[in-house]
DNA sequence: TATAATAACTAATCGGATTAGTTTTGTCAA
DNA sequence: TTGACAAAACTAATCCGATTAGTTATTATA
């Protein structure tokens, strides 16, 4: 098989890094192709639309989210894994804030089951206290929606200059496993 | 001033269901415009730009909410309130997906001071008790990410098939309320 | 080495946002 | 009541980016 300079990944990378650079929604075909050093037209070879480009993109960045929490978390249990796991999400959000977007706009559709990789690591660690299972399904979207609305408002500067951004985020992140311990001890509904 | 059918507002209100309908990315000065009866460049006339509208919804939605959630909470305090403003907030972005996303995406540059409207009855409600002031702004924060956040993960059916999704959302508020309590006995940092 | 498949290229099309220039119409002062 | 002005709508034209059509180059493999 002929010319193969750029695979899936190389264009995946290179969107990506434009898309940290000057938005999602902004994200073109023009410059991403002046990126790879290619025609846009060439783009259709792996490609099939801007569109669906945005929502690979989104993939590839639940991908990458799993894959860091996941070598995050070897060797860590208890809260400590919850705190790292929630340190390594807003990380990566922070430092890629297209790709984010991607993550955050694009779930629609129920095509891709990957964003759950997350979701997955942090039923195994609420599996590995004693909290009700009838809970478990709540307390994972409450995760998650902390995490990515979190992370959606400091990228758009809800929160007036920065201000003590990280530390509350890592102060929600604590009051949530607070909130795990009261479970544990059986209290609540 | 002359053929003054149209003002801002019903601009608003158009445009506003137009992305309830095909979400905000998909907002376009043709169907707009078609749903007013005019033609698309006499848009320009009321609207700087497609893009610059889509940040007028988004103050638009704020001042919506805004406004139902001082409804919602005329003689009523305490834990009740908090959770009326919760619901009433869901329920606006359940019924409103494209507006929402509107405030969801386009609170950047810090341009609208307006989207604080729920941030200030939050903190009134937080005022109301005796939780210690250096900790209000992080669980400003907190209620806000988790309130954006759910609602943008439950717009993109990221919960497998809108399972029992409003019992989660319920679930949330109230463990967050409980945590408020928690941190009223005077314990924490 | 010939061939088939792949991927790049150029040229062309399509459609939507936006601009330019013109016309219509409601308001208001004389 | 009327004439002038301003607001707002219209049509025609432009721009630009996504996408398609059709062609050419390249490379793995038989």
């Amino acid at each position: 098989m002929p010319r193969s300079n750029l695979d899936k990944n190389k264009i995946l990378e290179a969107a990506g890094a434009l898309a940290n650079d000057i938005s999602i929604t902004k994200l073109n075909l023009k410059q991403l192709a002046q990126k790879l050093d290619i025609q846009p037209p060439s783009l259709y070879n792996h490609v099939q639309s801007l569109d669906h480009l945005r929502s690979e993109l989104m993939g590839y960045g639940w991908d990458q989210v799993g894959g860091r929490i996941a070598d995050a978390l070897i060797g860590v249990s208890g809260d400590e894994a919850i705190r790292r796991a929630c340190e390594v999400f807003y990380d990566y959000a922070e430092e890629n804030p297209g790709i984010f977007e991607a993550m955050a706009y694009y779930n629609r559709d129920g095509k891709n089951s990957e964003p759950d990789r997350l979701t997955r690591i942090l039923q195994k660690l609420c599996e590995a206290r004693d909290i009700p299972q009838a809970d478990m399904t709540h307390l994972l979207r409450l995760f998650r929606s902390y995490l990515e609305g979190f992370a959606l408002l400091a990228r758009h500067s809800a929160f007036p200059q920065g201000e003590a951004t990280r530390e509350s985020f890592d102060y929600g992140v604590d009051f949530l496993i607070a909130g795990l311990h009261r479970l544990e001890n059986g209290n609540e509904s």
